[in-house]
DNA sequence: TAATAACCTATAGAATTAGTAGGTTATAAA
DNA sequence: TTTATAACCTACTAATTCTATAGGTTATTA
């Protein structure tokens, strides 16, 4: 008996079907907060670590913190323009909090980088936006919940400042 | 003076503009919660609001909640498969619940549809990874912030049942 | 036997993320 | 004045994921 099969048509299967084995191992986790926030995150908080207010070079974070410098940098001019930093060019420059940490919220900080914080865009306070395919806001059975669970999450982030989240070692 | 431009160099650059002017006009929304959870809980909620417990179609919540049915028999037969629902085939079939709207908890629901409620994997209870790229988490900034957000979105989640979501008309 | 509705497999377009590449500009020290 | 430094800027891209669509097969009921 001889099994004709077409050369390109096993390549192909062949790898769908470790591309379906490797999903079913390592299952796929959805990432909630990405990875521009989080690193933003760490850097503000590195820089606020620093009791001096001398600048901080991106180098020295992205080393410290392991985040790809180039990324790195982008996020920092990002959290500058926003407000957050401010920043100096040349040798001995760096970036640098312009307000105190302790009256930075990490709402504030979240919204920037990563959007809204409502789960939903028909439940953000800051983000508000319509959900086209929703037929009425007030029958969703989606919505009510979303907004407590907003509001639960406001309450964490609304309760931590920078210098609590960098206080701890 | 004459300038030459090769015209798919221009359509090309002419395209990658109006992206970008979409972008900035139409700013992301990051969507935390999928369309799939989205749809899955609407189901549910569908489900659970008819006292009686003969089976549902797809296409008559397809249509009553504006969701492509395909789409949604995938969503159906996934919430089938971890035990939420029951299914009856030919006519007259469809989806039933097989436990009290009572008994079937939010947080039971989002993680079978979602994933980890967590926002990132190195404070999920269900779904723990370490996050690759984090030095330690004993000293990341993340981490605990994080935690807090879990215990209060778990709070919030936990604390919704199925029927409390379809209760309001 | 015919209609129905769940079930199954494969595919695909669009959007987004997480970078990389390759520069330019401003500042400080030499 | 030159040189090194570090922020700043623009463009691109590979990979991933979401949100479906297409086109069937199987089981059940009338």
């Amino acid at each position: 008996m001889v099994i004709s099969v077409d050369a390109y048509l096993l390549d192909v299967s062949a790898e769908k079907l470790i591309i379906n084995v490797k999903k079913s191992i390592f299952e796929y986790i959805r990432n909630m907060l990405s990875k521009k926030t989080k690193y933003g995150i760490k850097a503000l908080a590195f820089i606020a670590k620093k009791s001096d207010r001398k600048p901080v070079q991106t180098s020295e974070i992205s080393k410290s913190e392991n985040i790809s410098q180039k990324f790195l940098e982008s996020i920092l001019l990002e959290l500058r323009k926003s407000g957050f930093l401010g920043s100096k060019k040349g040798k001995g420059g760096g970036y640098y909090l312009i307000k105190e940490p302790e009256s930075i919220l990490m709402t504030a900080v979240i919204r920037v980088l990563e959007g809204p914080i409502a789960m939903v865009p028909c439940v953000s306070l800051n983000y508000y936006e319509k959900c086209d395919d929703c037929p009425s806001e007030e029958t969703c059975s989606v919505h009510s919940l979303m907004i407590q669970v907003r509001d639960s999450t406001l309450k964490v982030l609304g309760d931590n400042t920078l210098a609590d989240i960098s206080a701890k070692k």
